[in-house]
RNA sequence: GGGGUGUUAGCUCAGCUGGUUCAGAGCACCUGCCUUACAAGCAGGGGGUCACUGGUUCGAAUCCAGUACGCCCCACCA
């Protein structure tokens, strides 16, 4: 035979992957005899490329996208990435610098310019990796969120938004990002454990009376906002402080006076129980200087250096001016002592700088409303989130919402459609002739021309535009009746990893409600996020993350896609680990093994076919394997599913039915066999192909010639169908005999080759008929043949069931060990007896346990008893 | 600080409405095999007081309470 014995993934994958495409295989049109089945793909950045993450991810929906086209649906998985405005804008201005050019000295159109030749050139590289993994998406529909027809579907939802009132412009204390510099929401910010430090400061009290200066100490963690300061706060019930009601306190350094003030907020045990009051750059500050009407100071610059304001420092960045600060504290002797302790540090998901609170004037959208009916969604199980536990912390979020900081000062993204007037004010409007007829109206002015007006300069977070994806991919704003819409939406499921369980999903659930009245889709899967062994998390300064394209080179993509899936129960984190994609491609080769056997085999057609039992088995456990399968992906147990798959190959298709059916080395075999043994396989290759595409498309086309468009990517799932239990058991007693066997054959080291045989004294010797030659065959046994007493000499026994089997040994077989071996099994089967006994003797157990419960209690009672007297008889027998 | 969730074999995890498919799977491990589909393999095997303590029950890995440890999410103590 030609075939290789080692399976080869490369050519196989490129050559269907790229006879799927051709022949439209991904590709959907809505089709009103078919039922809809429709995922959209967590778009990935435009600069990603794909890491571990994405492959499970996409493996995910890709399976399920593959199953659904098979069960006859209208299977759509529609593609895009997602402009990612700070991620990609960093980029550009990073290649800018490497040119030699700087942002600044840039106009906002140029610097557009170029950030368009760089997504051109670099974007959507993790598409076409997408491809290698085996991803069916239906690439005639791949979107960006900044083209033309989402970009506008933003602007447009901004502008409904503001005129239904839910977006306002304000300032608010947000969360700054120095090095980025723009605002970020609340989402956006990644708190971070660290040890910081704790300054006790001197702050001297302004008393004309007494000669002898006098202090309060004041504990900060960030001294170098102490020019900030406009007051400095105590609990109005901490006595150390009374004698300072109603005093002014001189700001160490600066001199500046500001007044001791009090609130109940201020917690006497923590510090010194004096809060030095900053309302420019703390929330809690912030809310206590609008309590106390007093002044906010800003000191800070948009890049985090200290600006006029501030005094002292000034230019300096915000960690310089620290330690200068200290050292200036300590040699003016302000300085009490400094402590080090365990706190939280907001940081930027994006960029990784500090966060600065800021005050800051920006645009917010209001949620409340929109989190109503999202939240009731999902509470009523209209939206299923899978596994359920992630709904908990979803009515957590969603009941505590607050609103949502939309604006950002980056250029890259949707430009706020607020156009600003000569005067001051503004007005919102989705073009800039719509803007200025608005303008003209508003203010009176007819005179009022396109270049008085201004629009605002900030882009909005891109999330702003993620949230509509379900909608705008099928165009439902431009064309809200359209028919893809109107077919697809609401999607089936949603596979996307937890940490953007907030970002976007229960974003997009409001948006789904907000602009079509109904759930984006019906299923949310969310992933665990993929560590490596140790359970690190995989990161690029760990190097602890294997790059997916060599994985897929040295295993196949459907060794990698097996591989991933081995481990990864819904919502548990995977460890990933080589070993399991390994695996993977250990499953693919023996897939291929089992093809090559049949492949292999030469046809007698006069030949009368001795398998029927093998054949009507394997199809019963075939059915009763998919029932469960069926099950599993129901409640989205994807790695069950798979490991069910595997098994049913592994186990009961090659190592059991092949091993019944293939014929003696060089014999040929009946038609009937083969022919069935081809269908029993085609099954097996459709519930497998999901999983491993490649492979089970190359190896159905290799099976037999098949038509133009008969593909197993879009061949006829299976249909649950009923199985023979009774075979299945009966066939389960024969392993175990045959198991019996060969661990005799192997205890007492008798060669593979060497025929033994077999006298069995059972109770029901029909039941045993039609499993003859299996027994035979798997046992390579000689003789087998039923007896009505013990064989008493010379023979190895067993008891399986309450069935008794003796295997006759040439030469002398050690009776010591035989005895002792035969008095353990004893000892058990007695004391497993007695356990039962016990049971049926408690008188509350019979009258308190179900029927069913007792007669199988009776039953086992029964068995175990046959069995002590086979055993008995054998120990005689020695 | 609030909420969630977990603890079962060396590792990763199943175990749905308490009772023979209740102590399981995969990997790892051990033994023996180059037996013509497959050594990326075949056959067999060992291994767990189901975290701890109490309770409910005829019966608990499974239900309840508490304890310990872990993880996740949220949160403005300087």
């Amino acid at each position: 035979m030609s075939i290789s014995t080692k399976y080869n993934p490369k050519e196989v994958e490129q050559k269907w992957y790229d006879s799927w495409m051709q022949r439209g295989f991904f590709h959907s049109e809505p089709n009103p005899n078919k039922e809809p089945y429709s995922i959209v793909i967590p778009p990935p950045n435009v600069t990603g490329v794909l890491h571990m993450g994405h492959m499970l991810n996409n493996t995910i929906q890709d399976i399920l996208i593959r199953r659904a086209r098979m069960q006859g649906k209208e299977a759509c998985w529609v593609p895009g990435t997602d402009h990612a405005s700070i991620a990609t804008e960093a980029k550009v201005v990073a290649m800018l610098k490497e040119r030699g050019i700087s942002k600044k000295d840039l106009t906002r159109e140029e610097f557009l310019t170029y950030a368009w030749e760089w997504k051109e050139k670099y974007g959507g590289i993790i598409l076409e990796q997408l491809k290698k993994l085996g991803a069916s998406c239906d690439w005639d529909r791949t979107r960006f969120t900044m083209e033309e027809d989402m970009s506008a579907a933003v602007i447009e939802v901004f502008v409904d938004l503001y005129r239904k009132g839910l977006i306002y412009r304000g300032v608010r204390m947000v969360n700054w990002d120095p090095l980025g510099g723009t605002a970020l929401s609340d989402e956006e910010v990644l708190p971070k454990e660290t040890m910081a430090r704790m300054y006790h400061l001197q702050y001297e009290v302004v008393d004309g009376a007494s000669s002898e200066p006098a202090y309060i100490t004041v504990a900060t963690s960030r001294p170098e906002t102490i020019m900030a300061d406009v007051a400095v706060a105590v609990n109005p019930k901490d006595s150390r402080y009374t004698h300072l009601h109603g005093k002014k306190v001189r700001i160490p350094l600066l001199g500046r006076e500001i007044p001791v003030i009090l609130d109940e907020y201020v917690s006497v045990d923590f510090g010194t129980g004096a809060l030095k009051v900053t309302p420019a750059h703390d929330l809690n500050d912030y809310e206590l200087g609008q309590k106390h009407r007093l002044p906010t100071i800003d000191i800070l610059n948009n890049d985090g250096t200290l600006n006029e304001q501030a005094k002292l420092y000034v230019g300096q960045d915000r960690f310089a001016a620290r330690r200068n600060i200290v050292k200036d504290l300590q040699e003016a002797d302000l300085l009490v002592k400094i402590e080090e302790y365990q706190s939280v540090l907001q940081t930027s998901e994006r960029t990784g700088a500090v966060i600065e609170p800021r005050l800051s004037m920006q645009w917010f959208c209001k949620m409340d409303d929109m989190a109503a009916p999202a939240l009731e969604a999902v509470l009523n199980d209209d939206i299923r989130l899978y596994p359920p536990k992630f709904k908990n912390m979803y009515r957590a979020w969603m009941e505590n919402i607050r609103d949502w900081c939309i604006s950002r000062q980056l250029w890259w993204g949707q430009r706020i459609p607020a156009f600003y007037l000569p005067n001051g004010s503004f007005v919102v409007a989705t073009t800039a002739e719509e803007a200025l007829e608005l303008a003209r109206g508003e203010s009176g002015d007819s005179q009022l021309q396109l270049s008085d007006l201004r629009q605002d300069e900030d882009v909005l977070d891109t999330w702003f535009s993620s949230w509509l994806w379900p909608i705008s991919v099928f165009n439902g704003f431009k064309d809200p009746d359209n028919k893809d819409i109107l077919y697809y939406y609401p999607t089936n499921d949603l596979v996307t990893a937890p940490e953007i369980l907030f970002f976007w999903v229960a974003r997009m659930i409001m948006a789904g409600y907000e602009f079509r009245k109904e759930m984006p889709f019906k299923n949310v899967y969310l992933t665990g996020i993929v560590r490596d062994a140790q359970g690190r998390k995989m990161s690029k300064s760990l190097g602890n993350s294997p790059d997916p394209l060599d994985l897929i080179e040295q295993f196949g993509a459907d060794g990698v896609r097996a591989g991933m899936l081995f481990s990864s129960p819904a919502g548990n984190d995977l460890l990933f680990d080589e070993k399991l994609v390994e695996q993977g491609r250990n499953f693919t080769n023996k897939i291929w093994n089992a093809f090559r056997l049949i492949k292999g085999w030469e046809v007698d057609e006069s030949l009368p076919c001795p398998n029927e039992t093998a054949i009507s088995w394997f199809e019963s456990r075939f059915n009763e394997a998919f029932v469960q399968i069926e099950d599993h992906f129901s409640k989205f147990r994807i790695s069950d599913a798979l490991l069910a798959v595997y098994k049913l190959v592994w186990d009961d298709f090659c190592s059991n039915y092949l091993e019944m059916i293939k014929p003696a080395y060089q014999q040929p075999i009946d038609k009937r066999t083969v022919d069935e043994t081809v269908r029993l396989l085609e099954n097996v290759l459709k519930v497998l192909h999901p999983f491993m595409p490649f492979i089970t498309e190359e190896i159905w086309h290799e099976l037999k010639t098949r038509k133009q468009k008969e593909f197993l990517i879009v061949a006829a799932w299976p249909k649950k169908d009923k199985f023979d239990k009774d075979i299945i058991q009966k066939m389960e007693h024969v392993l175990h005999v045959v198991g019996a066997v060969r661990n005799t054959r192997n205890s007492k080291n008798i060669p593979n080759n060497k025929q033994l045989d077999l006298y069995m004294k059972v109770a029901n010797q029909e039941s045993y008929i039609s499993f003859m030659p299996i027994l035979h065959k798997l046992g390579n046994l000689n003789e087998v043949r039923f007896v009505e007493e013990n064989l008493e000499s010379g023979v190895i026994s067993f008891v399986v069931g309450s069935d008794e089997f003796f295997i006759p040994m040439e030469g002398n077989i050690d009776v010591a060990a035989e005895r002792e071996r035969l008095t353990k099994e004893l000892e058990y089967t007695k004391g497993f007896l007695a356990s039962v006994d016990k049971k049926l003797s408690n008188e509350r157990f019979v009258s308190g346990a179900p029927e069913a419960v007792i007669s199988a209690e009776r039953k086992k009672k029964a068995d175990a008893e046959a069995r002590i007297s086979a055993i008995e008889q054998s120990l005689a027998g020695l």
